[in-house]
DNA sequence: TTGTAATATTGCAATATTACTATTATATTA
DNA sequence: TAATATAATAGTAATATTGCAATATTACAA
């Protein structure tokens, strides 16, 4: 009891949940939004500054939004540079749309 | 501490997030599959059977969905009937999209 | 090598979520 | 009216999430 059954869904319906996660706190809308803002990858320390929680909860968002393959990193000095993986991206909007869709079409069936 | 600070983020994140979270729970993107499939609207029971947790579990994932403006419901003999609200339901969609577009728009350019 | 800046990890407290049983409210049927 | 069926609510235990301070790690520079 109190942990998510994931045995009684399918793997489609949880891979959706899983994706929706990521996008289900505002700090991670924000950081994720603030890294495809910027031109040519983004550093950590600045989306600290950004969006003003302490360090290591901007670095736990990032492992989360690492999880699912979102983010690529790339060494910039003794900084880490994050950019949004776009190919991904663009199958979670897929992923996501495709749902819509379907349940769309059903709902006014 | 604890909870996630609202305050910091800008309504548009939060709702954005909020919305998100419906969808991130695998019983939830089941239910609303299973509503959407339904030609004439659903009776919670027949959720209950459908997804396999407890009946007073899905009451509250139902009105977790209900809380989005995502389901209408009618009286219907003892029971209660469910559909999806195909408005919200594409307000949604389109939020989400808007969302990806930005991003993906943002990340490539 | 020593110091320093940037990020990750650990550990913890506060809070939220998930799922259940028991109960209640309401409507229907006998 | 009494029994039954349906769904919501209350209460609770187990687990997950959020956020922070403290600490560790990594990479560079002097």
């Amino acid at each position: 009891m109190g942990s998510t059954k994931l045995n009684i869904h399918d793997a489609e319906n949880n891979y959706l949940a899983k994706v929706a996660k990521v996008f289900s706190h505002p700090a991670r809308v924000a950081i994720i939004k603030y890294i495809s803002s910027s031109d040519s990858g983004c550093i950590c320390n600045d989306i600290v500054k950004e969006i003003g929680l302490a360090q290591p909860t901007i670095s736990q968002h990032l492992s989360e939004i690492k999880k699912i393959g979102l983010l690529d990193q790339s060494a910039s000095g003794k900084s880490l540079s994050y950019s949004i993986n776009t190919d991904k991206l663009n199958a979670c909007r897929r992923l996501i749309n495709d749902f819509f869709v379907k349940t769309q079409v059903n709902a006014s069936s």
